[in-house]
DNA sequence: GGTTAGCACTCGACTCGAGAGAGTGCTAAG
DNA sequence: CTTAGCACTCTCTCGAGTCGAGTGCTAACC
């Protein structure tokens, strides 16, 4: 018999172990198991059940003669049994909206309360990888000349998101001149996204001797220069790191230091939150797209999005013994409250 | 006898002690002392001192048959103490100032670097408070209308910083509009301090009838709305918070949870390092400007500077059982790097 | 044939007491 | 004032003993 072909019985009590071990955090004894099943079935009788599910490498016993826990396997097959999303009963999505709302709206300020909130309500981990600029609209650019050659460019999207970067020229360029350029690049591309721009003006760069007099192609150098390069990396928030140290399941663990230097980092968070783009609610157990120092870890991930576009994901990340049921309602709550409030602000 | 009037031989235990505590880690007996010191003496004679040492509170004992360990106020005796500022050697400040260059030099990246680079050498938790705005040169100033009357506002400092805000107006502004206020306001103020022009702007707000005509009363308008908030707000960055995970002296304790929240919200910790304006290298002991959840720490701060103008502070945060002579040089060697390095960004 | 009662067995968690070791304070002598 | 000597205190470690939860196996049961 294979994983996928368990008897009704079989993944009952597996479930039932899954909750089990959710709530107290130490190995499920038969016992236990036989009073929780609405059958009535006796104790031998789940442990030649539970003998088998270990067989297939869904519980595993610490030593001989305690009960079982699920492994990273057993958890999997248990979310991927979950169906009917439990509401987040003390916060409708009404309540999420009014806490996120700030006045005046600025995305990255609601994305940083987005993350808190997850991190508060959760009591674990917020994540929140913010949306990368280049689904953006292009709205507008300016050029400040700074001393030795060097410029500020910013780019603003119509969302009012801003993203900063100094370059250096191989020449002396006025003030003025840097207006101009910045005036012609608003008014060529004003209204496309920052992805579609970025390529365009690439694409002119090479072919640059067609019809563009001088100062245009200047123009044309310069938003090559500020428009290019790591448009794509999104920006990863992190919030209630410290409550991992909370944890029982985390103890006196070791493991711990690098847990929290890697949430720290958030650079190698990025490949799970941005790795599979589709809309529906992620759950990572412990490997895949999770760094290795977080095996013992799972996240919860699910996509916001405005006017139908998905923009980025919001997470929670806590011990593989999750509360999956309450994490998915709350982070698809939250994404759902953050897209709403995202809604008004037209990317 | 009070604190400061120790005698020269008592003084001397009390350094040996917190030396040897320092490396220990351990509660320090008297024998050791009497090996360590110079003067040849017995551990009887030690034991009469250290008996005085702690009637003066600069030693505590964890229970009658254990060795002493200093007090908070034992260690900030030593501290005081301590003259010959060691050199880094694993580092001179080349080696340094080449590790945080950056082409082309960013300020809030310089600065990361430095928090960054405090981190790994002292392997605790390096802290830098970035320049508040108010001292840096106006250079520059834009406002993009977004949708729905609000208006985002970029100010930039001579030496390349930008603060973005998002200012919600109570009637619509064209882009040109804007491009004239904006225009106006660089004109009139361009090179005074970002402070300077905040009061002067406030100022003409006030008494606005004064040969303004409309367009220049609007800039002055928006000029107020977009420079005053908390310009003075200096931003805190923190790195290697992870590293107190890692110290013997936090191994277990309950209060390394709230210690890290502390550091992860970074608030708290602005009282610190901003407190004391002044150029000497500061040393907090687990109080004072510290937040109380720092308790266990000792914080040891450097102010950096650019052209003779404090910007801002460095430090490194560690258990109060610190290598403090090390650490004080690092971080004095690193303020110094990072002011060399600033000095070629004129601000 | 699946289910169940009974039972011996395993193994971690907790308790207790003995012993070692480090370090002290006190006293009396140098 | 300094020091040797000594009794004393307190923590830490270790092993033995006990408890209890839970298992696997076997044989009986429906």
């Amino acid at each position: 018999m294979r994983v996928s072909e368990l008897t009704a019985r079989s993944a009952a009590v597996l479930d039932a172990i899954v909750e089990r071990h959710i709530t107290t955090g130490a190995p499920v004894g038969s016992s236990a198991i036989a009073d929780q099943l609405p059958e009535t079935l006796s104790p031998a009788t789940i442990r030649n059940v539970m003998a088998e599910l270990e067989r297939l490498g869904l519980l595993e016993q610490p030593h001989t003669s305690a009960g079982r826990s699920p492994t990273r396997a057993g958890y999997t097959r248990y979310v991927g049994g979950l169906t009917a999303t439990r509401r987040v009963d003390e916060l409708d999505s009404e309540a999420l909206r009014s806490r996120l709302e700030t006045d005046p709206i600025e995305v990255r300020e609601l994305l940083r309360r987005t993350c808190h909130l997850l991190a508060e309500l959760s009591d674990l981990v917020g994540v929140v990888s913010g949306p990368t600029l280049a689904d953006t609209v292009f709205q507008h650019i300016d050029f400040v000349a700074l001393e030795s050659n060097r410029v500020l460019a910013m780019v603003v999207a119509r969302s009012g998101q801003v993203k900063n970067r100094v370059v250096a020229l191989d020449r002396t360029m006025t003030q003025e001149q840097l207006d101009r350029s910045a005036a012609y690049l608003v008014r060529r591309f004003a209204g496309r996204s920052l992805r579609q721009v970025s390529a365009r003006v690439r694409e002119l760069l090479l072919k640059a001797d067609e019809h563009l007099d001088r100062c245009e192609s200047r123009a044309i150098r310069l938003g090559a220069r500020s428009l290019t390069p790591d448009l794509d990396e999104a920006e990863v928030m992190v919030e209630g790191a410290a409550s991992l140290l909370g944890q029982p399941d985390f103890d006196g663990a070791s493991s711990l230091q690098s847990m929290i230097e890697t949430l720290e980092e958030r650079r190698e968070l990025r490949g799970a939150m941005v790795s599979t783009g589709g809309q529906e609610t992620r759950i990572f157990i412990g490997a895949a797209p999770l760094p290795e120092t977080l095996g013992a870890c799972s996240l919860v991930a699910a996509t916001y999005w405005s006017s139908g576009h998905a923009l980025g994901s919001l997470a929670v990340l806590g011990p593989t013994r999750l509360d999956y049921a309450r994490t998915i309602a709350l982070v698809e709550a939250m994404a759902q409250a953050t897209s709403d409030v995202l809604g008004r602000v037209t990317l």
